[in-house]
RNA sequence: UCCCCUGUAGCUCAGCGGUAGAGCGGGCGGCUGUUAACCGCUAGGUCGCAGGUUCGAAUCCUGCCAGGGGAGCCA
């Protein structure tokens, strides 16, 4: 019978609310694995609620017993019980059952998932069933904890959740090659003048997948001062790495009447909040990511929680890397971006805790960023950590209307589509800022895992949209 | 998109010119409290795909496909 009522195998083990023991209870879970010896059986089962499974002892005294010969590890179970102090030594408590009702089976011969660990590798062909290893429900907690810690930073800050479109007609947001999302049949596209008829299809112009809801951030920003968006964005990049995914999450605060030094405070405060906060709501999954995937992963973190992140400017941390001594594999020369191995460099030996590098060439950034007296460099900040490398990029936006639609003449766009954004400069414009953050690439740094497949449940990449 | 590495049993891998292997998992049996239980027996393979070299190819060569690592692009 598929309870109503049940506990939780979480609520169960907690050793606050022991009044649980020796009291009827009633848990549901899926097997890991089942041992038996002699008269007695043991079958640990899992729900997803914590990372520790419960041992359930079945023995001849349970009408049910004979049972246990068909459980396998993967099939769903019912089980009434009552909570004992175990007699053996891997765990403090278990359920001896009084019944047992098996709900799905899961045949043993066909069942991918042994009791045995995985490479990562295969799990992710398996993507179904992963979330019911160890690894993957540590990750969907931790990620789950980090989300709503994302919405408590900023909502204790007082700043608006507010959702920006997915289906976007700007075509140039600046931030990489963007999905097409169209209606029209592509077997047989209509023509206008030996081109698409972009009249024709649903949008009666062009659409895409949104790469960033900044732009629609902004409108909000200059009505309501502070504000965040936390969504899905998508980039058509032909990109195959461990750091990126074509569909991914984002965390996009933007922020009126503010610099970029009060932005760089933000994003400061906000990065040792989620880790602190993750620290303390998922601390036995982060003892588990500790142990089998970062022996350093728990002190990094507490370390980035309480100590002040490194400023500098983009000429600095050039001049840093030319005095290092060290030899790249690509030259540092002013003007041209930073590399990954310039950036690994100076957050993890230079100054080994995060960094933000601010104010980098205005030839090298987008149009939207500030410009600064010198006139060549703009207010850009990105937020540097060790191993992900860039996990933050933002900047005050330029507020001035001049100077904007002079930017977007030399970045070679037509500011028609954009007359909706140059009217925030018309009308009460005011020094306003925000950045980016990668959800994934952010509980990938605070899980140890080496790939963001890995954290996000479905991931998409080139080639690759199974499930 | 570029560079490098890897594709052998359900999984993890060994074998690297001469009869296809191990551990785990599966099946069967045993075991009075087990902890990825343990012990015995057992089934299981177009060696990624296609071509080539050779008396003979899992093994050497070429192409393609897939996976991984790194780079670029970025978050």
């Amino acid at each position: 019978m598929p309870t109503s009522g049940r506990t939780r195998i979480k609520d169960l083990l907690d050793v606050e609310r022991l009044d649980n023991v020796s009291n009827p209870v009633a848990v549901n879970g899926w097997v890991k694995t089942v041992r038996s010896s002699g008269g007695v059986s043991f079958v640990q089962i899992n729900d997803g609620s914590s990372l520790a499974d419960l041992q359930i002892v079945v023995d001849a005294s349970c009408p049910d017993y004979a049972l246990v010969g068909n459980l396998t590890t993967g099939c769903s179970l019912t089980v009434f019980g009552v909570l004992q102090e175990s007699l053996g030594r891997g765990q403090k408590y278990e359920v001896v059952a009084s019944s047992l009702e098996m709900l799905g089976g899961a045949d043993p011969e066909e069942y991918p998932l042994q009791k045995k660990r995985h490479t990562l590798e295969f799990l992710r062909e398996l993507a179904h069933l992963r979330p019911r290893t160890n690894t993957f429900g540590a990750v969907a907690r931790v990620r789950n904890a980090m989300a709503f810690g994302i919405h408590q930073f900023f909502q204790q800050r007082g700043f608006l959740y507010i959702q920006t479109p997915i289906i976007t007609a700007s075509d140039a947001e600046g931030a990489g090659a963007m999905f097409r999302a169209t209606t029209l049949d592509l077997d047989n596209l209509p023509t206008q003048a030996g081109h698409v008829d972009n009249d024709a299809d649903f949008f009666g112009r062009p659409a895409f997948l949104t790469v960033s809801g900044q732009l629609e951030a902004e409108i909000f920003a200059q009505a309501m001062s502070d504000v965040y968006t936390f969504g899905p964005t998508f980039r058509a990049e032909n990109s195959n790495t461990s750091r990126h995914l074509a569909e991914f999450w984002m965390v996009e605060p933007e922020v009126a009447f503010c610099d970029l030094d009060g932005l760089a405070q933000l994003a400061e405060d906000f990065l040792r909040g989620i880790f602190a906060h993750v620290l303390e709501t998922c601390p036995e999954d982060m003892a588990f990511f500790n142990r089998f995937y970062d022996k350093e992963l728990i002190a990094t973190l507490e370390d980035i929680a309480n100590s002040d992140f490194e400023r500098m400017t983009y000429t600095e941390a050039v001049r840093l890397l030319e005095e290092s001594g060290e030899s790249f594999e690509f030259p540092v020369r002013w003007g041209a971006d930073l590399q990954s191995e310039h950036e690994r460099y100076l957050t993890e030996r230079k100054v080994g805790r995060p960094v933000i590098v601010t104010d980098y060439p205005s030839a090298i950034k987008a149009f939207y960023m500030r410009l600064n007296d010198d006139g060549e460099t703009v207010r850009a900040m990105d937020v540097l950590v060790p191993r992900i490398g860039e996990i933050i990029g933002g900047s005050q936006r330029e507020e001035r209307l001049d100077v904007l639609q002079r930017r977007m003449v030399e970045a070679g766009l037509d500011d028609a589509p954009y007359w909706w954004y140059l009217d925030l400069r018309r009308y009460g414009t005011t020094p306003h800022a925000g950045f980016g953050l990668g959800f994934e690439r952010t509980v990938q740094f605070a899980t140890g895992m080496q790939n963001i497949r890995d954290i996000i449940a479905f991931p998409r990449t080139p080639r690759s949209a199974e499930f």
